[in-house]
DNA sequence: CTCCTGCATA
DNA sequence: TATGCAGGAG
């Protein structure tokens, strides 16, 4: 790392005065899952899993359900594929479950049974890419990183890129620095989230640009 | 960069 | 019925 030199895109005062108001809203308005109420690093990259490809609302029964028939690691690595697809039914895209239990083995075979703690061992396990890995780091182990999703993107477009179309991550990337609250990153990604998903209800399409 | 998926929505 | 989605992989 450390070869941009990033310059304050969002000055401090601006910085702070936007993470009060995320915080503020989340305080009121913070939506409530189960997958946010554990920091076991492996529950939580089932859900970043599931989470991937469906919306939180159509995930939370299928991820009490998985828990149900898979309670932990090394019950999926001992299951048959047609389980595991079984579980999986209904939340589409069934090559993520098939990575998932891969990620399982591997995550048993070379970690020792533990969720790695660095985003290059994590971003090796398949099935899981930069966001993901980042999204484990900060959920699971409260280490700050710049995690880009949706709905972060959402917010950060909406109130420092706003109007703009096309916004892409190497513009925002400078925001998130800026605005990232390093004493509690799942706090205050937990909030963005909450934060885009609620302007995205309310206006649609506000903009979005994929990874690069 | 393009391609892929399985569902939701237009 | 066609297109958009959202992240990973190639």
């Amino acid at each position: 790392m450390a070869e941009t030199p990033a310059l304050d895109s969002v000055d401090p005062v601006t910085a702070r005065e936007f993470r009060a108001a995320v915080l503020e809203h989340y305080r009121l308005e913070g939506r409530s899952f189960p997958w946010r109420d554990t920091h076991d690093p492996w529950r939580i990259l089932v859900s970043e899993f599931m989470l991937q490809q469906t919306q939180t609302i159509r995930v939370l029964p299928k991820y009490l359900a998985w828990f149900e028939r898979f309670p932990d690691m090394e019950c999926l690595v001992d299951a048959p594929l047609a389980d595991v697809y079984e579980a999986w039914r209904g939340l589409g895209y069934n090559n993520r479950a098939l990575r998932l239990r891969q990620t399982a083995r591997e995550i048993v075979s070379d970690h020792g049974g533990s969720v790695p703690v660095d985003e290059r061992s994590l971003m090796a396990l398949p099935g899981i890419g930069r966001y993901t890995a980042r999204a484990i780091l900060a959920f699971a182990f409260g280490k700050p990183g710049i995690v880009l999703e949706t709905n972060i993107r959402t917010a950060f477009i909406f109130h420092f890129f706003p109007g703009a179309v096309g916004v892409s991550d190497r513009e925002l990337e400078p925001v998130a620095a800026a605005t990232m609250d390093e004493a509690d990153p799942r706090t205050w990604y937990y909030a963005l989230m909450d934060y885009g998903a609620w302007l995205k209800k309310r206006e649609p399409n506000p903009g979005r640009q994929s990874a690069g």
